[in-house]
Formats: C-alpha cells, sequence, structure tokens
DNA sequence: CCTGTGACATAAG
DNA sequence: CCTTATGCCACAG
C-alpha cells in the first residue's frame, strides 16, 4: 500500500491542507489533534514526505516557538521564510513574529 | 521482535 | 544564550 493511503500520515497531510494561507501551527497540535499529541516528531516526519505531495504546506508548520526547525528541508536556506512572508507572515530570524496572531489551531477551527 | 530515526517538547546545567 | 539529556511514539528495515 501507497504510504499516503496511511492513517496517520494521512492524517497530517489532511491537517496541513486545511492550514489557511498566513496562518501556521505547531507540530505539536496537529499531533494532538489527531489523538497522538506526543507524537509531534511524527509529525514532522510526517512532513519529511510531504514534498511528494502538491498540496501539502509544510511552511506552515513550525515548532511551538514558531520557530522555522524544517527549513533546512526546503530547498534554500530561505524558502521557507520567503514562503511565509509571501503570505503575510512576518518571520524575523527564523521565528515567526505576532505567532499568536497566525497561529491556526485545528481544536478552535476545526472543532 | 528489535533497532534506528526524526522538521518535537521539556527539563536541566 | 548554549548544549545535553530524556521521554515520547509511529514508521521503516
Amino acid at each position: 500500500m501507497k504510504p499516503e493511503n496511511q492513517n496517520f500520515f494521512e492524517k497530517v497531510y489532511e491537517v496541513a491542507r486545511l492550514i489557511p494561507e498566513g496562518r501556521v501551527t505547531s507540530y505539536g497540535a496537529i499531533a494532538k489533534y489527531l489523538g497522538a499529541a506526543r507524537s509531534a516528531r511524527m509529525v514532522g516526519w510526517a512532513m519529511n514526505g510531504s514534498g511528494k505531495y502538491e498540496d501539502v504546506p509544510a511552511h506552515r508548520v513550525v515548532n511551538k516557538a514558531g520557530l522555522l526547525t524544517g527549513k533546512h528541508h526546503f530547498d534554500g536556506t530561505n524558502l521557507m521564510q520567503q514562503l511565509l512572508e509571501n503570505e503575510g507572515v512576518k518571520v524575523v530570524d527564523n521565528q515567526i513574529v505576532n505567532l499568536e496572531k497566525h497561529f491556526w489551531d485545528p481544536f478552535k477551527e476545526l472543532g
């Protein structure tokens, strides 16, 4: 079976796709929403394979502090930041400014 | 079944 | 501010 059909990864991608432009969320928030609050690392790992998916905005997923910890996995050194700023999210020193303002909570938005 | 891994989170020094 | 260490869990081989 293809990995995209697997439950956990599939859900991660599904939630990631639901993130609106200009909004961001954290690995932990997604993990918790999926019912695996302590598998935030899995979310990140899942994003590791998001490159082969078109509609998975991995750049909108950051760590709890709003740091672009996954930027090294993008092509350029600052591609992730540029993508975010392109959507209106200000990033300084690899960290999202006004994170709470841009934060997208799956529980709040999806119920 | 066992081992390695990972874009986290948290704590400690 | 930094680095280490630990827990945590799903997946790959």
